[in-house]
DNA sequence: ATGCCAATGTTAACGGCGTTAACTTCGGCA
DNA sequence: TGCCGAAGTTAACGCCGTTAACATTGGCAT
């Protein structure tokens, strides 16, 4: 449908925008239907057309959010299984330092709670996907210990999303110290999930 | 002032009470300072008499959650070094996974920002502070590498944030498996902050 | 070319919320 | 005994999410 005086004709698309924009710069709760239809010059009911309720906007911010935290994940070198897997979780912390708000929207449990929105949790295990898959191929060169890969997947998961989460909130020194402080923890769980006597093999 | 058909006598830890009960159960924000008010049969704004405004009850329920969580870490034996480090991970772990809602408020972070609750930021720190000691305990009897206690601290309470939040948010498979996997994940990182070749000398 | 229909807007309204202002009650202390 | 400050009250403001009922309009089938 075209725009008209009376149709907007891009809706979906712009309140999609202007809200992003919104939970990047003061985040979610920040949201309400009816300021975002006013910004947008539109009734706010009109809204409704193109989002089931308040929380299903949020929840494709989300998506969308875990779709660049995805494409940051795959961008990162493969060559080396050490130096990828750091790499991982530098990039993890990366992105959520300069996008706290989002990545607390991803992960805030509390407002998207799973199941409610199967494509949020698609999108979630897409970027899960990455990480576990580094990890398995960590295993198959040789370097990473022959431990079930959902433990050890866990584990790197657990301590990147943990430390981001401490690093957002402000729980860990000043943010100065941080990416050798990450580089430093990442590598105290590798020398414990490495198989003994490891050069790794390049192939 | 005593409890009178005019004055309740009781307002504050009523409410504190009522309100905590309402968090662990639905979660912070299903808080309603009007159905709050109404469920202990006291107008609204008497509540304000107590609590400077919503969030501030918030910050008094996670205040609390803090101080439990303290006493559930302290109560973990320290004779052995690696089995503190893994049982104060699994109590964390446990408290998590025990109160979901009330861990979520603590550590939400969108909800209660640093720096707004000078008495929710120490209650967190105490909290913190028990691993750091048991983290410092295990370094000076020499189990411990000698890397910087902030890194190893930060690496152990990363870990466990992180897998606490993961599995109360259902990212992770089932929670029959979830004991082993706790423990499975902590002796990885402890591997890789294990003084080499060590058994630990038995004060 | 025309007419209809589904998509996309609109206005009006309901009930709930946090918060503040202004007033009332009442126990304990000078 | 009197009064004052702590702790309660009612009334009101402006916000919110959501739904019902109605209006516009572009494109497709005739």
């Amino acid at each position: 449908m075209a725009r008209t005086a009376y149709h907007h004709g891009d809706l979906y698309q712009q309140a999609h925008e202007q809200a992003l924009a919104i939970v990047r710069e003061q985040g979610d709760s920040a949201i309400s239907l009816r300021a975002l239809a006013r910004q947008i010059g539109v009734s706010t009911p009109a809204l409704y057309r193109h989002y089931a309720d308040r929380e299903s906007l949020l929840a494709e911010l989300a998506i969308s959010g875990f779709q660049t935290l995805r494409q940051h994940l795959l961008a990162v070198d493969q060559q080396d299984s050490r130096s990828a897997l750091i790499g991982i979780g530098l990039a993890y912390v990366a992105f959520a330092r300069e996008e706290p708000n989002l990545y607390r929207l991803m992960f805030g449990g509390r407002v998207l709670p799973r199941g409610a929105h199967p494509r949020l949790d698609q999108a979630g295990l897409a970027a899960f996907q990455v990480l576990e898959d580094t990890v398995a191929n960590g295993q198959q060169r040789g370097y990473l210990k022959a431990a079930p890969l959902a433990l050890l997947t866990a584990a790197a998961w657990s301590l990147v999303h943990g430390l981001s989460q401490l690093t957002i909130d402000g729980h860990l020194p000043g943010p100065d110290t941080e990416p050798q402080l990450a580089a430093g923890i990442t590598a105290l769980l590798l020398d414990g999930s490495i198989e003994r006597s490891n050069k790794e093999p390049t192939p």
